[in-house]
DNA sequence: CAATCTAGTTTCGAAACGCTACTATATAAC
DNA sequence: GTTATATAGTAGCGTTTCGAAACTAGATTG
């Protein structure tokens, strides 16, 4: 029994450190580990989730902190912002040609090569892992989790198109493996009310 | 393949989140991120791993910085500093008993709580990837791995006592379950000569 | 149309961090 | 045994990050 709590313990460093280290090795290229995250996630966001705001809860930051990060980016030349066709309070950002070329010496690169590294078995069990973990530590922390249309329980398919309950909307296929900030997890019922300001996204 | 690639950057993405995420839950408490970080691994580490400069690889940052996060500590009254007997350079940090008190306030307890909550299969398996991922990034990265003595290579035993090649000396069923700076992960041999300054230690 | 909410920005102070320079001890070379 | 070199740790300085709070402006509610 002390030993599970202990063994749960040494997992839990471990992918802080393993996360620490990944992101410390950033250092070195022209960009820093802020704005690597942030180029990194608008990259990977979906349409509606590609906002300073979206960014900032994912990088677990404040809106701030958030707006200064990528004011960098812009200025860089690597980011371009357009407002938002529905608000004009809100902003859209999408990566420049410039953005996507930065994007190929990402220096998370050595993590994914690392990943690449592990036996089958091992890399299988972390993509199911991994997913299932963001969404018990959303629900404990009472934030919002971060996750991929295809995983969402907003997602349904007929088998041709995809749908998301949350839009109301019919998918883009494209859309399928982003990231998105109103993300719900499947399977564990608990986790209905956890995040209670989650309605009109996506 | 380019499936593969994708799923890889996922996965690295992923434990980058999960780490920082974590990490970021620290704010509020008295001590800051980098402190608590400290902290942990003084009260995780063997003993010839107790110092300011192992923490300070550990930590991925200059011994500088972690000299100052150290200094923060012993000020506070949560760490103690003794010179080491053989060295008079060396330092060795105790957690006092004020230390041990503040490790039970944890913040790291959410996520080590969504590790718990995990299905066995999905724990066992991340008990089984994260050291191995960690032994790869260290290789790629040319740097220094943690682990623990008993997943060393130089770890024997002849079913009594356990026995550490690199320290040449009997070792302390205690410290069989602590981080290591000397560690050397089991299994793949290309590993061998990874990094080139590991000698004296442990 | 007034009150309230939300998206985003700005400014400021505190801390983290990397870098360089420095002290002191240990080890190696000759 | 003296000199050179390496290692453990510290101190100071400038840069960057970050959080908190104040602020602007567009949306929403009643």
């Amino acid at each position: 029994m002390d030993d599970d709590v202990t063994s749960m313990n040494e997992i839990a460093e471990m992918l802080v450190y393993i996360g620490r280290v990944a992101r410390l090795g950033d250092a070195g290229s022209d960009l820093t580990a802020a704005q690597w995250t942030a180029l990194r996630f608008i990259a990977r966001a979906n349409h509606v989730s590609r906002t300073p705001s979206a960014f900032a809860s994912f990088h677990a930051t404040t809106r701030g902190t958030a707006s200064q990060t990528i004011k960098s980016l812009v200025l860089r030349g690597y980011l371009v912002k357009t407002t938002a066709d529905n608000d004009n309070r809100s902003v859209r950002l999408e990566l420049t040609d410039n953005g996507r070329k930065a994007m190929r010496n990402d220096p998370l690169h050595a993590l994914t090569e690392a990943v690449n590294r592990l036996e089958d078995r091992l890399r299988d069990a972390l993509r199911q892992a991994l997913p299932a973990l963001a969404g018990e530590l959303a629900s404990i922390r009472e934030t919002v989790a971060f996750g991929t249309c295809g995983d969402c329980r907003h997602f349904s398919s007929d088998g041709v198109v995809g749908y998301c309950a949350c839009a109301a909307a019919e998918l883009d296929p494209a859309e399928l493996g982003r990231l998105c900030v109103s993300f719900a997890a499947r399977g564990r019922l608990e986790r209905d009310s956890a995040s209670p300001e989650r309605k009109e996204l996506l």
